[in-house]
DNA sequence: TGGAAATGATAGTAATACTATTATTTTTGC
DNA sequence: GCAAAAATAATAGTATTACTATCATTTCCA
């Protein structure tokens, strides 16, 4: 899968007061909360801790975010934007729609396969940080008002994308956007699982197991038979 | 569905210093408790508060809960010990394993319809902070050590008893355990989407949607052709 | 080179998440 | 009915967190 490290992801002005892209503070604030929230998890990872880390004054980071929620937010829907792309380019020039949609799921799985390049958005430990945290950006009190200022845009276009590829191959299928989000949410939630409570899943070593149970279950439920 | 007032359920003690069940000011906690936590989340729930509205010091309350987290592993832990309660009544005395299955998995998606039993646990309230929070019981940094302590056994029950059911029907099928932790989780966030962000599902207003859903993708799955 | 934008330095506050200690009340076994 | 034990109350204190405010300095670029 490819690259393009000219090309910036732009996320929506909702979950930051300053864009974190147009200084190089911001930058710094990307990369470095994005190695320490990875490791410390967001409960334990502070704005303070953040600050001593850069060097600069807790102050400064408040000017590009409102609070680590918000950055949260930001770095979230970072990644669902550069999820879409990865599968818009799985998809793209297949004509063959069951194929296109296992690539898709593919990719939902194992969105860092073949990732090698480097830029200041380390995609291996953000990706890590989706599975751990993400659920957190929407489970909260605040969604409605969030939600209305467009903090989750980039969430439902990925989505939206999705299935538009399941209405392709089943248009009378009822739930395709519930299929993909629970594909979406799924894949973390058994990442995670198989990682800390193997019991609540089924982890067969070295093979792709997820990513099979999620193909088998969504090509069982759009079969048309 | 039926409920025993009489019969109370009991909780690894892992996931506390003092049975709250033991006395009266543990059974106030955790009436308490759920109401707020219902009410305010989580996050903005403090033991202060608590104390507060309970009339008696912070300090007591920490007598029976190292600290909040762990409240909200003995409340996830009781909700999944009372589910599978639910589970095992709906899907007893039945003969075809997949109504049984059917029973089962409309337990799990509409898991307090019927009821209206009191005591001091309110099943509604809870079944609420489930679907708020329950995720934030196991996506911490400390998941492995309160996993071996025990924390999650419960849990871990339910869905092996769910499991058996898929096992019934398909034997060979290679994903019982984690089809059933992603329904589980699943008619969790499908409800909340449901409510907080539509755009990431098919709710067809007045009809069980997530139900059909997920009974639609488990039966389709299981299917033995 | 002057003015705007970015960053730094410093300080302060309210709330939170605890811990510790000692006093009082309630329960329970005998 | 009483003594011991268990439960609860009262009070106090600490370190950390999540901010907000203000003013000084540096960097950039037109």
């Amino acid at each position: 899968m490819l690259d393009f490290p000219n090309i910036n992801i732009s996320i929506t002005d909702a979950v930051y007061l300053k864009n974190p892209e147009s200084s190089s503070l911001g930058k710094r604030i990307l990369t470095c909360s994005i190695e320490m929230i990875s490791e410390l998890g967001i409960d334990s990872f502070t704005f303070g801790k953040l600050s001593k880390e850069l060097g600069s004054p807790e102050a400064s980071i408040y000017r590009y975010f409102e609070n680590k929620h918000k950055l949260l937010l930001y770095l979230t829907s970072w990644y669902y934007t550069w999820l879409e792309y990865q599968v818009a380019f799985a998809t793209v020039n297949i004509s063959d729609p069951e194929l296109q949609l296992r690539r898709a799921i593919s990719t939902l799985c194992n969105p860092t396969q073949g990732i090698n390049e480097f830029s200041h958005i380390d995609k291996v430990k953000l990706h890590k940080i989706v599975i751990h945290e993400s659920a957190k950006a929407y489970l909260t009190q605040s969604v409605d008002e969030e939600n209305q200022e467009g903090a989750f845009t980039d969430y439902k276009h990925l989505v939206k994308r999705v299935a538009a590829l399941i209405k392709q191959i089943k248009p009378e299928y009822k739930y395709p956007e519930m299929l993909v989000s629970t594909i979406i949410e799924g894949a973390h939630l058994q990442q995670h699982f198989a990682k800390h409570l193997p019991g609540l899943t089924n982890n067969y070593s070295s093979e792709d197991s997820i990513n099979q149970f999620f193909t088998d279950l969504v090509l069982k439920t759009t079969e048309t038979s």
